[in-house]
RNA sequence: GGCGCCAUCGUCUAAUUGGUUAGGACGCUGCCCUCUCAAGGCAGAGCUUACGGGUUCGAGUCCCGUUGGCGCCA
């Protein structure tokens, strides 16, 4: 049988790192049997979705790669299914109308609170006589549709992450599966739709374990076959709650715009309530998908690291990214912070990105690191680059640098090396001495890319005019 | 309030399914390399496995309780 997985993500915001997560256990585990990965929108709470946030997860799915088989479908486009699924129930004595008015409701739960009772349902429209219900909608009340919980018995769960779970269905009311709108409930949403596109396993978070036994009571009432069920862990802050806005970059979508690469991101999610029982850290996608099992899966909540997504990012720039490609992402965030255009030279531009890519973690960290690469004027970065300058004998040492490298036939990285060095040793000059004063004068800054590379790609045209600057201004 | 899930270094986790000194990764500290910053290499600190009982020759692993965190239902 193919297995078929579902990711069902609510289009009211952006997704977010535990969605992607979701997202992403679903896509390996349905890649890994061979199965089908089937993607549907839950948007039946209107007031709340938007078409935005729908076309924003899709758009962030497709940037980390999970490709879908089957949809994006529309659970609101199922909701005359629904109904007439809820019908059914009806005619089959599984589900009854209520027209109990939300006060009345809400005046019982106090009572019941008041008694220290749980504030379940009390039945009490399960056996309305057709009379009754016609003097109700005389009254104009507009019915809702209850599904009738079983009164005893224990509801079991297998649950393939957290093995078995039981449930006391007398704890369980007769929960609202049709609101008077119309408008189905989640719990009975999900299951239509999960049995209509034919679902071999649910995986979702932990927070729906609770969910579960009302579903399963749906699906048994239905006469349908139940889907395996997985319950993975939540990913929560760094404070311990639930990883949400607050939490800063909760968003997919931030850290596309800070520079992520879509594998690094892939990685860290995986690593995030999975392991391998070497500890492997660094999986390619293939290699998860290969690698995947649910059995594997954690049971507890974990912590999200932002400091560890960044070491992997830079693991990722450093190891695993082309240059090409190292080249042409860091030229979108060059463009978009002006620091060049059409006009500048593509090859300037290829060996200047290349200079930092051990140095950064994140593309979005590239140009202000190589901002002074396309500045006409160098500006001295802090009071360490000043501190540097300030040392004696600095003028006289650019002045002869500036002569050294004027005259200089040999402007690669070796050659540079060898002048510079060279004249360190004619003048009696120690090598630190002349490199740092150097490296300030050219670039501003105390820190950045080996000296000669620098030299190397800047040109002698740029550094000769930048030592003068320097000069000039002591 | 009821019900449910969970509990190993600060964080993510591993532990041959009950059998050595609890392993790896991030982060942190130090050293090496070195023109700086990184990268890389090496080393170190950090977990009496939440706590308390029990079962057992033997428990991180099984059972019970407690505490705590999270979630669901309102």
């Amino acid at each position: 049988m193919t297995i078929r997985v579902r990711f069902a993500p609510s289009p009211t915001g952006y997704l977010h790192i535990g969605g992607a997560r979701t997202a992403l256990f679903n896509w390996l585990f349905a890649r890994n049997k061979k199965g089908v990965f089937v993607l549907r929108i839950e948007d039946t709470d209107e007031a709340r979705s938007t078409e935005e946030s729908t076309a924003q997860i899709l758009r962030s799915m497709e940037w980390l790669g999970m490709n879908w088989d089957e949809g994006p479908f529309l659970q609101s486009d199922h909701k005359a299914k629904h109904q007439q699924y809820a019908a059914q129930l009806v005619r089959q004595g599984r589900a009854y109308q209520c027209y109990c008015s939300p006060e009345e409701l809400e005046t019982r739960r106090k009572e019941m609170m008041a008694k220290k009772l749980p504030p379940k349902y009390n039945g009490q429209c399960r056996a309305l006589s057709a009379e009754q219900k016609k003097k109700f909608e005389q009254e104009g009340r507009q019915p809702v549709i209850r599904f009738r919980m079983p009164d005893s018995g224990v509801t079991k769960i297998n649950d393939l992450v957290k093995g078995p779970i039981q449930f006391d269905n007398s704890l369980l009311d007769d929960f609202v599966i049709l609101k008077s709108s119309g408008v189905p409930v989640y719990n009975f949403a999900v299951v239509c739709d999960d049995h209509d596109m034919a679902i071999t396993h649910v995986i979702r978070g932990d927070d729906h374990i609770s969910n579960t036994p009302r579903q399963i009571m749906l699906y048994q009432a239905f006469g349908w076959e139940l889907p395996e069920f997985a319950h993975i862990p939540m990913i929560l802050g760094p404070d311990g709650a639930r990883l949400s806005k607050r939490h800063g970059a909760a968003a997919l979508d931030e850290y596309i715009q800070q520079g992520y690469l879509p594998e690094a991101i892939m990685n860290y999610l995986v690593l995030l309530g999975w392991a391998t029982e070497d500890s492997q850290q660094i999986f390619s996608v293939s290699e998860m998908i290969e690698k995947f099992s649910l059995e594997r899966c954690a049971k507890n909540a974990a912590i999200f690291d932002p400091e560890k997504l960044k070491w992997l990012n830079g693991e990722y720039i450093r190891h695993k990214l082309l240059p090409e490609n190292l080249v042409r992402l860091g030229k979108k965030f060059l463009v978009e912070k002006k620091l060049i255009d059409e006009n500048t030279d593509l090859e300037y531009i290829n060996q200047v990105i290349s200079l930092e890519r051990e140095r950064i973690k994140t593309i979005g960290e590239l140009p202000e690191l190589v901002d002074f690469f396309f500045m006409e004027k160098v500006e001295l970065a802090d009071d360490k680059a000043q501190k540097t300058l300030a040392k004696p004998n600095v003028k006289e040492i650019l002045a002869k640098v500036a002569a050294g490298l004027s005259s200089a036939q040999d402007f690669s990285v070796a050659g540079l090396e060898q002048t510079v060095r060279q004249l360190c040793e004619t003048n009696n000059y120690k090598t630190g001495e002349v490199f740092h004063p150097v490296r300030v004068a050219v670039s501003g800054r105390t820190t950045g890319p080996g000296l000669f590379d620098m030299l190397s790609v800047l040109g002698r045209e740029r550094v000769l005019a930048r030592i003068k600057q320097t000069v000039e201004r002591l």
